[in-house]
RNA sequence: GCAGGGAUAGUCUAGCUGGUUAGGACUACAGCCUUCCAAGCUGUUGACCCGGGUUCAAAUCCCGGUCCCUGCACCA
């Protein structure tokens, strides 16, 4: 369905594909830009402070070293001659001989392993060489290539970069947002899962700096005070449910209420904006061994998905602490710290991340109904295309008239018309793209008693003027009326 | 990356004990018909994953690769 109706497919396939790689179709692209326009207007929308920038893809090595990238998203990979099973060498070493094995090259590794006599744990066979594996993509910069530099595995880098310039830029206010909605690649061992795991994907983040000493004041907490909150704790993570806590007792629990009021919000957005079934988000908890090395407090964003087999990550709310801002303090030599008002201190990060192709299938994967015929229920705000015009019959001039309304409808609104086959035929086909609403010019139209507008997921019908037409379906689109309008 | 399974039009599939004009259904397109939900009739387009080998002859047998699926490992 995804790939008939032009929503995305493996990329390449012409030359037998890349595994990891996607390319969007014209109605994938679209559902896309709406997912992300609404994304942008909701949480840029959380406060008069938060911006969205752009920033470059490619980052030095000096770069991801401060951010901690070139270390600790190397892995060193040993694979075992007789049974084939790979095993992280600092993990073998740590097992045999109970200490931290970090920042070791490849030789070390091996001679380590030498000297320890270890051999593989599930077969006792004899073990080969060791070989570095880092998740980022190399780059060769200029004609000698001898300037390091790496795909950035994650859009937040370029916000860390940019701070100091946006603080002054935005007057040296907190708490400060900025936003990046841009591609971020990372070479995944095995990419699977449809669109779940690429090398190539998009990302929406936004960084919020803060003074923890009084971020919370800022917010108005009391007004969700009383909100449930759909949460999985990290031991019952791997369940089927969810828990719904009052924000109140999650700060009870021990959370800071600036971040809960933040959860909130996430929630929002997954249940109000994007209409996901209460049972099918939740905030899910991540102990300390999940957690990244820089992360103090994690949830993931979860959504239930039919074809990835449960809840799935789409995105996740970080407590990075100060770690990146010192990190690159240390790396550039360049002081972070800030004045505001009285105080001085290194911003500490509070990040709201999302994986655009991850929320984009979600999105696919929970609308898809297939009964009797098969229907995108997207909601109207993110439906690739709004609306649909139609001749009922072609002949009789309707086809004409038909024409004629698309053409004066579209200057406000996407549409899209079709006159080929039968009528319930062009009905099945916006219904399989998820458009909410479409327009049929009958006999009666032409005399003068309007056109008909048909709801997707009802199927029913209502009879409107053409005059009235466009403002309708702009009343239906944006929630203020709804139907039969 | 390891092990197992798989790959025929946009989709599902027949053919796979070598020799077929590679067949069908749905979809798509054109036309006819049609006063509201994939109806019907006629016609048309469109495929053997890539490379090599065996053979007079390969969609079919063999080898290598790519991609997909399942399990293991990995997963900011």
């Amino acid at each position: 369905m995804s790939v008939r109706r032009g929503f995305i497919w493996p990329a390449v396939d012409l030359y037998g594909g890349l595994a990891g790689f996607y390319d969007y179709g014209h109605n994938g692209i679209l559902l896309r830009r709406h997912w992300e326009d609404l994304w942008i207007e909701s949480f840029l929308g959380l406060s008069d402070n938060y911006h969205l920038i752009d920033t470059t893809t490619i980052l030095p090595e000096a770069a991801l070293k401060a951010s901690g990238h070139v270390d600790h998203f190397t892995d060193i990979l040993v694979t075992c001659t007789r049974c084939g099973e790979s095993y992280r060498g600092d993990q073998l070493l740590e097992a045999s001989t109970h200490e931290e094995q970090e920042g070791l090259t490849t030789q070390e590794v091996d001679a380590r392993i030498q000297e320890l006599k270890i051999r593989c744990p599930n077969c006792k066979g004899v073990l080969g060489p060791s070989r570095e594996f880092n998740m980022m993509f190399p780059v060769a910069i200029g004609p000698t290539g001898k300037d390091r530099a790496y795909l950035r595995p994650e859009t937040a880098q370029g916000v860390f970069l940019n701070f100091k310039r946006e603080f002054e830029a935005l007057r040296r206010k907190l708490p400060m947002g900025l936003a990046i909605v841009g591609r971020a690649y990372r070479n995944e061992i095995s990419p699977r899962q449809g669109a779940y795991r690429m090398r190539e994907f998009l990302q929406a983040e936004l960084q919020i700096f803060f003074d923890p000493a009084t971020f919370a004041d800022a917010l108005p907490f009391d007004a969700i005070a009383s909100v449930p909150v759909r949460v999985a704790w990290a031991a019952e993570k791997n369940g089927p449910g969810a828990h719904e806590i009052s924000a109140k007792d999650l700060v009870n629990r021990g959370l800071p209420s600036w971040y809960v009021w933040h959860l909130v919000q996430v929630q929002r957005f997954y249940l109000d904006a994007l209409r996901i079934p209460r049972d099918a988000f939740r905030l899910a908890e991540l102990d300390e061994k999940e957690r990244a090395f820089y992360n103090q407090i994690h949830f993931d964003i979860q959504v239930r998905q039919e074809s990835l087999g449960g809840f799935k990550e789409v995105g996740g709310v970080h407590y990075r602490t100060d770690h990146d801002l010192k990190g690159h303090e240390a790396g550039s030599h360049t002081k972070q710290s800030v004045t505001v008002g009285a105080t001085k201190l290194v911003p500490h990060v509070l990040e709201l991340s999302f994986g655009v192709d991850r929320n984009v299938w979600a999105l696919l994967d929970l609308s898809y109904a297939k009964g009797d015929r098969v229907v995108l229920r997207l909601p109207a705000r993110i439906a690739p295309v709004p609306v649909a015009v139609f001749p009922l019959v072609n002949k009789d001039g309707i086809p004409e008239r038909a024409e004629a309304l698309w053409a004066a409808v579209r200057k406000r609104i996407a549409a899209f018309y079709d006159d080929s086959g039968s009528i319930g035929r062009r009905y099945a086909r916006i219904d399989e793209i998820g458009t909410p609403f479409s327009v049929t010019v009958d006999h009666e139209t032409l005399e003068g008693k309007g056109v008909t507008v048909r709801e997707r997921d009802s199927q029913k019908q209502f009879r409107v003027s053409e005059g009235e037409l466009a403002d309708t379906i702009e009343r239906l689109l944006s929630g203020e009326a709804t139907f039969p309008a």
